[in-house]
DNA sequence: GGATGTGAAGTATTTCACAGCC
DNA sequence: GGCTGTGAAATACTTCACATCC
């Protein structure tokens, strides 16, 4: 731990870290509410498009605020406006592609980011032969201007395609260069230092997940 | 529930959730120390490599057994064959793509699924012009022709990279056609019946769920 | 009347800690 | 001596149920 002055930490109050998972989900379904003109909803409504309880919806919310009206449910407008405040929603976020190849190029043509917070402006390879290449409007870097950029772009957020063995070294170098969120689509669960949060898009383990379910009567 | 006949229920102890979805992870592991030549392995050492407390490893095997020697730890081999049989492994699962454009593409061209228990052996799409088209050794078949194609193949998991407007009646179909476990590429959460399962790869999601531990301190 | 916000109750999951075995 | 397997304890998370307010 850091050394430990007699100062209060900037005190969020603790919310699980389930809640804080769910809370994009409610973003992306009021987003779609707003721009079908519903004005107002409700727990009980809310929860239907999600499949969760309407308990669990306003225990969630409760844990920033008291958001709704009584009687009338939340105004989506606002409600969708406090959420992506908390998640830090609100202005972009600049994020690094690294690693270029089939599947890099396949995420930074996936035109989905944007939209929701994100900005792809930077690009890294490590192969010579494709530096300097450009791929939708980014133009492909060698890693070695990594920290350079990072620092220069103010980019915490990462995107990490590159193959499985190099992926644990690359992530080491992205944290050393003060990135502090990473999405991995490696088949690996990287290791990060504490303060650095990373998600692994894996679907291999997803399908591995659901055949136990499968297998207990015996189709194939 | 299916009419209830005083027969037991083919048994499996209730595993928790959680559970289920960590093995792949193990299994992921074992095959790792597997290829390099590592007999025998503690829940310590697996622990370290996957971020997890050694007693939730022994827990977890537990629901299914007792595979470790006191004072030894875990033969990597056998564990793994062991998992590999729990989660259904052991022989190939035939999938479906639904939805040949631009992701589905990559998907198919993924050379990821085959060697972990997968194989891709039809592929679906709505649009007349691509019907015929190959995608690696795959032929792009109709839709109309879904239904015959799963049953005579045996085909109950399915890969759904359509539209996100349109994902809900690819899902609707599927089902409907006997399929209980899909893997959702778009960027809603279908809703499904009960008995089918569904993972959701949803990268933009994934991202806003870290966004929330950056913006505590107000780097960009 | 109808829906929120929330303590309290109920479940689920993780971790502890140690007896038992190799 | 070292490590598993596991009840029991601790923690985390979800749901209930109701007072409160629009």
């Amino acid at each position: 731990m850091a050394s430990s002055l007699p100062t209060q930490p900037p005190h969020r109050p603790e919310v699980p870290e389930v809640v804080i998972a769910r809370l994009p989900q409610y973003v992306r379904i009021l987003s779609r509410l707003l721009e079908d003109h519903v004005d107002v909803v409700s727990s009980q409504q809310l929860g239907e498009k999600l499949q969760v309880t309407p308990a669990q919806i306003r225990k969630d919310l409760s844990y920033f605020g008291r958001f709704g009206k009584q009687g009338r449910g939340y105004s989506v407008n606002s409600l969708l406006e406090r959420l992506r405040q908390i998640l830090g929603l609100n202005s972009y976020w600049n994020v690094a592609v690294v690693g270029v190849g089939r599947l890099g190029r396949a995420i930074i043509s996936y035109p989905g980011f944007t939209p929701d917070g994100f900005r792809l402006v930077a690009a890294f390879d490590a192969n010579p032969a494709v530096i300097g290449d450009s791929v939708g409007d980014l133009k492909i870097s060698p890693m070695d201007d990594l920290k350079d950029m990072v620092a220069r772009q103010q980019i915490s957020i990462a995107i990490v395609a590159v193959p499985a063995e190099k992926t644990q070294e690359v992530v080491d170098l992205l944290t050393d260069c003060g990135v502090r969120a990473i999405l991995n689509y490696a088949p690996i669960t990287p290791q990060v230092p504490g303060g650095v949060r990373i998600r692994n898009i894996d679907p291999v383990i997803s399908l591995q997940s659901m055949t136990y379910y499968l297998s207990g009567s015996d189709n194939r």
